[in-house]
DNA sequence: TCCTACAAGAATTACTAGCA
DNA sequence: TGCTAGTAATTCTTGTAGGA
């Protein structure tokens, strides 16, 4: 632990082991906060600090439950192919001999890029989360559009512009104000203290 | 293994047109 | 008049191939 990590946890104890705390003061542009903030710290550089985690905090948070959520799908997505495949054997299903190895796993997998969405054809009936879910449904027709196309049928904003006839670079708009809004939306979904870096009542001056 | 060049995709900027 | 959605031009980022 360096003296400048060692000086904040000092004023700040009850954040010394928050992995998030450590992560945001590891990146150099935090990092320079942090240490302006304990050298002259003042009201507008403590809200500056705070703005700057609540940002980081919550891109941990979106991270996490997308990470999360193409896990249950993955998991999900196996189970009910195992399902299918148990009610529905087929021939390359059936077992070669005593080890347990079946016909199927002779053929080569040339697919290997299988997307577990494109079972899906629209974001909406992949998502899990109420509040995602709300947010997406506030969005105009084309921004779903776009964002289906993008993350439930995995097409590049080019190949998204091709089909609907505009340009890259439209696409690209769109499809970056549909994530704001989102964002926002999920953001105001917060509490205020939540995200707080340092509670108001344990400002140091000095 | 490192460096460089190149390509493709995405993002940014500046500007225009249509609409309420 | 301001907002929204569009475009062209440009820049940035990332992945990859090839050579030293």
């Amino acid at each position: 632990m360096d003296s400048l990590v060692s000086e904040f946890y000092r004023h700040y104890s009850h954040l010394k082991y928050n992995k998030a705390v450590d992560s945001f003061i590891s990146q150099t542009e935090n990092r320079k906060l942090v240490e302006d903030f304990l050298r002259h710290p003042t009201a507008s550089k403590e809200d500056h600090l705070n703005e700057a985690f609540k940002a980081y905090y919550f891109d941990i948070r979106f991270t996490s439950y997308v990470s999360s959520s193409l896990y249950y799908h993955s998991v999900n997505f196996d189970k009910h192919i195992r399902k299918y495949s148990e009610r529905h054997p087929l021939t390359l299903d059936n077992q070669i001999g005593e080890d347990g190895g079946s016909y199927v796993d002779l053929v080569p997998d040339p697919a290997s890029d299988i997307t577990p969405f494109t079972m899906y054809s629209t974001l909406m009936e992949c998502l899990e989360n109420e509040e995602l879910l709300q947010a997406y449904k506030t969005l105009t027709d084309k921004q779903k559009h776009i964002l289906d196309l993008a993350y439930v049928q995995e097409l590049s904003n080019t190949e998204i512009a091709r089909m609907l006839g505009v340009s890259q670079q439209a696409v690209s708009k769109t499809h970056r104000k549909a994530l704001r809004r989102l964002k926002s939306i999920l953001e105001k979904g917060e509490s205020i203290n939540h995200g707080n870096f340092i509670r108001p009542s344990q400002r140091s001056e000095g």
